[in-house]
RNA sequence: GGGUAGGUAGCGAAGUGGUUAAACGCAACAGACUGUAAAUCUGUCGACUCUGUCUUCGGAGGUUCGAAUCCUCCCCUACCCA
C-alpha cells in the first residue's frame, strides 16, 4: 500500500476537526504506517437504535470516507449490543430496547445508507455484541475498577444532570465503559465522533492503556445545526435532512434551513475540496438565495445524482414558487368495500365521505379534532379549492382527487376499482 | 433504615377545594409578509357523535354537592443523615 506523506495525510486529516487527541501521537502514528505499510485502524461506533442516517452523520462518515481515500482501514462498529441495553444519553426514561435481530438489521441498514459515503468494499463491519456479549459478570466488574466515579462526573452531560439533582443509573457509566471495551478489542489507531462523543472517545483510549495497548488517537468533528438552525441535527428533534429523503423532500429541506447555516452546510455536508463550493460562498453575501439553491442542488446531486438534483429543483420551482401540485403524489386508494377495523364503510352506491375522516384515514390529521383545526384554518384544499366548511363531505370517485394539507403535504385520494 | 423536597399536557413551569381542559414560556402546526431564510404579526395546540359531551394533573382507594388541589396506602426521583 501506498501512502502519500505524512504532511500531506495531516492536512486532510485536520480539515473540520474540532479537536484531535493528540497531533503528535497522529502524527507518529501515520509515520509508523507509512513505515511498515500497515494502514491505520480507523473506528467509527454506529448506533443502531437509529437506522435513518441524516447529514449530521455524514460529517464524521466524510471523515472516515478520506481516511480511506488515504488508505487506510475503516471500521464500523455496530453497536449492537449497546442497543439492547438503552441509550443513556437523553434522559428518555426507558428507550425501547431493542432485540438482537433488529440491531442487526438496523446495523445493516445502517451500513447500506453509510455506503453513499464510505467505500463498502473497503470498510470493515462488526457488531460489538461479539465481544462484549461474551463478557462475564466478573469480567465487567474488573473492567469498571479501572474507572472512578469522580471520572465519570467529569463527563458534561453527567455533571449537568447531577447537579440539576437529575437521575443517573449505573448502567450509564457502563456505557462509556462498553465503547472503550470496543477500542480495546479492536486496538484501533484512531476513534471518529462527534464533539458530543469526546467523553466516550478518551475512555476508549484510557482503557487501551491500561490493557496495555497504544491508545487511540481522538478525532472529534463539529455536530451539525439542523434545518431550524438551533438544535443538533437529530431524527427526534424533527430538524433532520436524512440520506433517504426524496431528491425533492432534501432540496425543499436544505432551502429551510437560514441563511446563517449556508456557509456551515458548505464546509461540513460537501466533501472537503470541492471546487463548486468555493462559487457558492462567493455568492452569499450578495445573494443568499442563490448560493442556497446552489447548495441544495448541490448536496442533492450527492445523495442521487445531478439530473435528479435538476428535478428536484424544478419540482420546487413548480410546486412553491407556481403553486402548482406536484406531479409524483402517492395515491391513496379507498376501498369501497366495508374493511375490518376501519370507521369508514363505503357503499358502493355513494363514495361521498366528510372530509375529516379522509384526513384522518391519509395520514394528514393525527385525530378528527385535528383534521377540524386543519380545516378551521383555512390550510385544506381539495383540487384547489379552498373548504370552508368543517363538515363538509367529498365526492370521491375513481378520478384522483388531490387534497392540499397546509402548504407543503399533498396528498392523492381515489376510490379502488371493484369489478 | 431515618429525614427533607418533589412527580402537572411534547418539554420547562404556574396552579393548593368550585368561572381550571388547566396561566405562562419553548417546541410544534396553520395563516399574513417573504426567498419553504431571518425578523415580525395573528390563530391553533386532550378527545369525541363539537355552540355540547367525555377523559386527563405518578398509581389505587377515600372525604366532599364539587378535588390537580384535603385524607390513606402504594410507586418513582433527588438531596441530607446512617
Amino acid at each position: 500500500m501506498l501512502f502519500p506523506g505524512v504532511k500531506e495525510q495531516l492536512d486532510i486529516i485536520v480539515g473540520n476537526t474540532v479537536e484531535i487527541i493528540s497531533v503528535v501521537e497522529l502524527e507518529q502514528k501515520l509515520l509508523q504506517s507509512l513505515k511498515t505499510g500497515q494502514p491505520l485502524k480507523i473506528k467509527l461506533g454506529a448506533d443502531p437504535s437509529r437506522p435513518d442516517l441524516h447529514l449530521g452523520h455524514s460529517v464524521v462518515l466524510r471523515k472516515l470516507r478520506e481516511f480511506q481515500d488515504l488508505g487506510h482501514e475503516a471500521i464500523l462498529i455496530i453497536g449492537d449490543f449497546t442497543a439492547m441495553i438503552g441509550d443513556p444519553s437523553g434522559k428518555s426514561k426507558t428507550r425501547p430496547q431493542l432485540s438482537a435481530e433488529e440491531a442487526r438489521e438496523n446495523g445493516l441498514s445502517y451500513f447500506e445508507q453509510a455506503s453513499k459515503i464510505l467505500d463498502p468494499e473497503k470498510a470493515t463491519i462488526c457488531y460489538n455484541a461479539d465481544w462484549l456479549g461474551a463478557m462475564k459478570f466478573a469480567d465487567v466488574v474488573r473492567l469498571s475498577s479501572h474507572y472512578t466515579v469522580a471520572r465519570m462526573l467529569e463527563r458534561d452531560d453527567f455533571e449537568r444532570r447531577y447537579r440539576a439533582q437529575e437521575p443517573i443509573s449505573i448502567h450509564e457509566f457502563l456505557y462509556p465503559l462498553a465503547q472503550g471495551m470496543d477500542s480495546v478489542h479492536l486496538k484501533n489507531d484512531v476513534e471518529l465522533g462527534g464533539t458530543d462523543q469526546k467523553f466516550n472517545l478518551l475512555v476508549g483510549r484510557d482503557l487501551q492503556r491500561e490493557y496495555g495497548i497504544t491508545p487511540q488517537v481522538c478525532i472529534t468533528m463539529p455536530l451539525l445545526v439542523g434545518t431550524a438552525g438551533v438544535e443538533k441535527m437529530s431524527k427526534s428533534l424533527g430538524n433532520a435532512i436524512c440520506f433517504n429523503d426524496s431528491p425533492a423532500d432534501m432540496y425543499g429541506k436544505v432551502l429551510s434551513i437560514p441563511d446563517t447555516l449556508i456557509e456551515t452546510y458548505c464546509k461540513l455536508v460537501v466533501p472537503q475540496g470541492e471546487e463548486s463550493v468555493t462559487n457558492i460562498l462567493d455568492q452569499i453575501i450578495e445573494d443568499p438565495r442563490t448560493a442556497k439553491r446552489l447548495l441544495a442542488k448541490k448536496i442533492v446531486a450527492l445523495y442521487s445524482s445531478e439530473a435528479e438534483a435538476e428535478g428536484a429543483e424544478s419540482h420546487f420551482d413548480q410546486v412553491f414558487i407556481h403553486k402548482k401540485a406536484p406531479e409524483n403524489i402517492e395515491l391513496f386508494l379507498f376501498d369501497p368495500e366495508p374493511t375490518a377495523g376501519t370507521s369508514i364503510t363505503i357503499t358502493s352506491s355513494d363514495f361521498s365521505l366528510p372530509l375529516i375522516d379522509i384526513l384522518v384515514t391519509i395520514g394528514a390529521a393525527t385525530s378528527k379534532s385535528d383534521a377540524r383545526r386543519m380545516i378551521q384554518q383555512k390550510s385544506v384544499l381539495v383540487d384547489e379549492r379552498k373548504i370552508e366548511e368543517i363538515a363538509e363531505c367529498i365526492e370521491l370517485s375513481i378520478e384522483p382527487k388531490i387534497i392540499r394539507a397546509g402548504k407543503r403535504r399533498f396528498f392523492k385520494v381515489a376510490v379502488k376499482k371493484t369489478f
